[in-house]
DNA sequence: CTGTTAGCGCGTTCAT
DNA sequence: ATGAACGCGCTAACAG
C-alpha cells in the first residue's frame, strides 16, 4: 500500500540503511549511490514515516510553542519569529522542524497538560512565551515538569518570562519593571501627578513587574502610594474600557492613564473618547508592548517597545541549537520607551 | 531509563495490551484493573510514547494549519479558533490533538513542503487558510498533493479559500466577491465617483475576487472602468502607505479609497493624514476583514466583517471529525458590510 | 562506504 | 475481560 524505505532500497538496489543515511545526510554515502537513491525516492514518491523515524531515533522534529492565545499579536509575533528560526542543521531528514502551537489561555492546568503532550511527542524543544503565573503549587509542578523535559533532552526556552531556576530551561526575560518605570518617569517628567493604572490580571509576573516599575517611579519622585488608582483586569480591550469608568469615579481629576499593555490602552482610549475627553489634551494615555497597530492609533500611542520578533527569533535559534544559551542561562531583554502623541503635559 | 508500557504493566500486574486498552479507552476493561493501571501510570509518572503509538496505529494526533503568517491577526484568529476545536473524541489517548502551525509566507513551494512534512507526520488532518495562488502548475501540484493526503486518510479542510475540486478536500470559502461589491456599492450610494483601489498581490484568489466585486459594483452603476486607479501591493501597512502616493498622483481628486484589507487601509490612512487630508471629510477609506484593531482606528474603519473565528472553529471541528463536511464539500461564508466613521459622502 | 542485525514502544489481531 | 505474539517503518550499532 504505502511506500516504505524497503521499497526504495529495493528500487535503488541498496540496503535500507543506506537509504536512511542518504535521507538523513549524517553519514558519508558515495555520490553515485546517493543519486540512485534519490531518484528511487522521487520515482516512488516516497515520504518518510515520521513516527517510525522518531521512534527509532528517540527524538522528533517537533518544537512546541506555548502561548496564551495565538490570536493575540503579542504572542503571534513571537510564535512567528520562533517558527522562522527553528529549521536548520540538527533536525532530521531535511532539517525541517515543525512548530506545535499550544494555546494555554493562561491556564496553569492547560500549560501542564500541553507540556505533557509535548513530552509524549518527544518534542525536540519547547518555547514557553508570556509571563508566569505566581502560584507556589503550580510553580513547583511546572518546575518539575520542565526538569523532566530537559532531563529527557528536550531544550526548553522561556521567552518573555522570568527564569525558572534549577529546571535546565534557558530564559529570555523582558525587563517589564524597567519599562514600567520608564513610562511613569516620562509622565512624571511631563508634570503629571494624578496617574491611574490599569493593571493586568493578578498573579502574573508580567502584571506585577510592570506595576512595580510604576511604583518605583512614583516613590522615587516622592509621591505617595495611591492604591485606589490601580485597577486590575484582563489583558484585553474590554478591560481597558471598563477600567476607565472605575478610575474616573475614584478620581475624576486624573490627568494620565497607564495601561497594562497596548490593547488595554486602546480600550481605555475608546472609553475616554466616549466621555468626551480628548487625548492627550485632557488625559494622557500610555500602553506597553508596541504592537503594530499602536502606531496607527490616533493619537499614536506612547508605549514601551518590546522586541517581540527578535526575542522570539533568538528563542527559536536557541531551541534549535543554532545559538548557545545566554551566559548563566538567562538574558534580560530591555524595552524601549517610545514617546508618541498620546502623552503630553497636563492642562493648566 | 524511560518508563514504558511494559513497566506500567508489570507494576499493575497486567499485560501491556491491557494498559494500552485502558489508556486508549477503546476496549472494555474491568473497573478494578482499570484503576490499578491508572495508579501505576501515576506512580511511575508514565507518559505515552507518541511516535511509537502513531507508528503502530498508523495515524497521529497532529493537525496541520497552514497560514501565510501567524503574526498577522487575520491568520492568528483563524488558527486560534481551529486549535480550540480540534481536541475531542476520535483522538488517541485523551483525545487531545496538537496544532502544527506552518508559516508559508504565501510561497507555493513552502506550501507544498509543509504539506509533505505533515504527510510525513501522518497528520490526522490539515487546515489550509487564506487565499490560493493562481498558477496552473502550482495548482496541479497542490491538487495532487491534497489527493494523496486525503487518500491516506488525512482530512483536509480549506478555510477561506475556494474549493479544490477532485481532491477530497472540504472548503469553507469566503465570499470575497460579494463583500467587495457591497463595499463599493456603499461608497457609490454615498455619492463617490472617483474611487481608488489598493489591491493585494497579483495571482491570489482573494485579491482577484475582492477586485472583481469592486468592478461589478462600478459597472452596475454604469461607471467606466479606470484601471489606472487600481494599484497592487502586499497585504501590509507599507503597501497601503505607498499606494496613496501613487494613486493621488494618478488622480488628485479621488474622494474614496478601497483597500485590500484593514491593514492596508490603516497604512493608507496614515499616508493621507500625513498629507493633511482628513478622513472621511476629504477622503473616505474602507478596509476588509474587520480585524480587532479596526474599530479602534480613528475614525473607526468601514469594512467588511469576515467571521474569521467562526470559520476557523468550524474548520477545526470538520478537521477533527466532530462535524460533517458541508453538503457537496463546499460552504460559502459571507462577509457583512460594516459601516463606521471612515466613510462619508464626498465634499461639495 | 555499505550491508546485517537488532531493537525502538506500542496497537492489534487471535486466543483463552 | 485479559494475555501472547507479531509487526508497524525506521535508525543505530556492528561488521566488513
Amino acid at each position: 500500500m504505502t511506500v516504505t524505505l524497503a521499497d526504495v532500497a529495493a528500487r535503488a538496489r541498496v540496503s535500507a540503511a543506506t537509504v536512511s543515511r542518504v535521507l538523513n545526510g549524517n553519514y558519508p554515502v558515495a555520490e553515485a549511490t546517493r543519486e540512485r537513491v534519490l531518484s528511487a525516492v522521487a520515482e516512488l514518491d516516497y515520504v518518510l514515516n515520521g513516527p517510525a523515524s522518531s521512534l527509532a531515533a528517540a527524538t522528533s522534529d517537533l518544537v512546541g510553542i506555548l502561548v496564551n492565545d495565538i490570536a493575540d499579536p503579542f504572542f503571534g509575533i513571537m510564535a512567528s519569529a520562533v517558527q522562522s528560526e527553528i529549521s536548520g542543521p540538527g533536525g532530521r531528514a531535511g532539517g525541517e522542524r515543525l512548530a506545535v502551537v499550544c494555546n494555554t489561555g493562561g491556564s496553569p492546568e492547560r500549560e501542564l497538560t500541553y507540556l505533557t503532550l509535548l513530552q509524549r511527542q518527544r518534542a525536540a524543544a519547547v518555547v514557553i512565551t508570556g509571563g508566569a503565573i505566581e502560584d507556589a503549587e503550580h510553580a513547583a509542578a511546572l518546575g518539575a515538569k520542565l526538569r523532566r523535559l530537559t532531563d529527557a533532552g528536550t531544550r526548553v526556552v522561556l521567552c518573555g518570562r522570568p527564569p525558572a531556576p534549577d529546571t535546565g530551561a534557558a530564559a529570555l526575560a523582558f525587563d517589564n519593571r524597567g519599562g514600567g518605570r520608564a513610562l511613569t518617569d516620562h509622565l512624571l517628567a511631563l508634570g503629571h501627578r494624578r496617574i491611574g493604572y490599569i493593571a493586568g490580571p493578578h498573579e502574573r509576573t508580567t502584571t506585577r513587574h510592570r506595576l512595580e516599575g510604576h511604583h518605583e517611579a512614583l516613590s522615587a519622585a516622592g509621591l505617595p502610594a495611591r492604591p485606589e488608582l490601580t485597577v486590575h483586569g484582563a489583558y484585553d480591550r474590554a478591560s481597558g474600557f471598563q477600567a476607565i469608568g472605575e478610575l474616573l469615579r475614584r478620581d475624576p481629576d486624573l490627568t494620565a492613564i497607564v495601561a497594562a499593555n497596548d490593547t488595554v490602552a486602546l480600550g481605555a482610549c475608546a472609553a475616554l473618547r466616549e466621555r468626551g475627553l480628548r487625548i492627550p489634551d485632557d488625559v494622557s494615555v500610555a500602553g506597553f508592548d508596541d504592537l503594530p497597530f499602536s502606531v496607527d492609533a490616533t493619537p499614536a500611542l506612547t508605549t514601551v517597545r518590546l522586541p517581540l520578533h527578535d526575542a522570539g527569533a533568538r528563542a527559536g535559534r536557541i531551541a534549535a541549537g543554532r545559538e548557545p544559551e545566554p551566559p548563566g542561562g538567562v538574558a534580560v531583554v530591555s524595552g524601549e520607551l517610545t514617546v508618541r502623541d498620546s502623552t503630553a503635559p497636563p492642562r493648566g
